[in-house]
DNA sequence: ATGGTGGCCACGCCA
């Protein structure tokens, strides 16, 4: 089995903690990267997925609100968490795994969503949306110490036209907007950060990762956007074998308003 | 057409 790491916003780990496993069992990924556990650290799951099999476990959570866990079937070492903002809140969890010759740094992220009003001198969230992502400029993919990075999770910007579903329709939706969409890029790049979701599959074609619950009929308006982020070293180009979005998740039973990436390497 | 749903957890806040 090559080596494999899934990005999910479950909306609650505790609730849809049934969904996960099956995932686990079906897609049996190596990393699972989690956002929004709304989980506190003491009430976390554990037992459930070691049960799975993924002994190795690291989560930032706290009660109520956003939250991170990232779980693996292979060791993981030196967890950190990146405090942004100067708010005590659980956005950030990187790791360290080793996937063939490679040690590989992944940083789990949940990114603010910033509010319905997209003027950060009106709307307090929006701001801290924007600050978030100036302190995240200080994440490179690439250091001097050989680490190969992903940078993975509900990073909360859909950065191209083909990542809505009307690109005119939601210039000025927050997740969307110049300002976003611009400091995104901008940021990845300069960043020495790879797209790897669009390094596989071709920027002219739709790729959406959610879906609102406000929809009657979510899969026939199809109203989606792409939230939700692989990212890697530019070496981790070569490695990558393929990605799946999988948007058949979206039609489980209670499900997350996100479906899972998965991004496969040829790495053992 | 400018509300619609969902989760937390105890009621309004956040997405």
């Amino acid at each position: 089995m090559p080596f494999s790491v899934a990005t999910w916003n479950i909306n609650s780990v505790r609730l849809r903690i049934d969904l996960v496993l099956q995932f686990l069992r079906d897609y049996q990924p190596d990393v699972l990267c989690l956002q929004e556990t709304k989980c506190p650290d003491d009430l976390f799951p554990r037992e459930a997925f070691h049960m799975a099999g993924y002994e190795h476990i690291e989560i930032s959570g706290q009660k109520g609100y956003h939250g991170v866990a990232t779980l693996s079937r292979r060791p993981l070492s030196e967890p950190a968490r990146v405090g942004f903002c100067n708010i005590a809140d659980c956005r950030h969890l990187s790791t360290i795994v080793t996937a063939g010759a490679k040690r590989l740094r992944i940083h789990n992220f949940y990114v603010p969503a910033g509010g319905d009003e997209p003027d950060p001198l009106i709307n307090p969230k929006f701001a801290h949306k924007l600050g978030f992502l100036e302190e995240m400029k200080a994440m490179n993919a690439v250091y001097g110490d050989g680490h190969a990075s992903l940078l993975v999770g509900d990073l909360n910007i859909a950065p191209l036209e083909t990542d809505v579903w009307s690109h005119k329709q939601l210039l000025k939706v927050v997740s969307h907007t110049p300002i976003e969409t611009e400091t995104f890029e901008a940021l990845r790049k300069n960043g020495g950060w790879s797209d790897l979701m669009r390094h596989y599959i071709p920027p002219h074609e739709k790729i959406y990762t959610w879906w609102s619950y406000r929809a009657a009929d979510w899969a026939a308006a199809d109203k989606g956007r792409r939230l939700d982020h692989i990212w890697g070293s530019p070496d981790l180009e070569n490695d990558l074998a393929n990605i799946t979005i999988l948007r058949e998740a979206r039609g489980w039973d209670r499900p997350s308003d996100h479906v899972p990436v998965i991004a496969r390497f040829n790495l053992d």
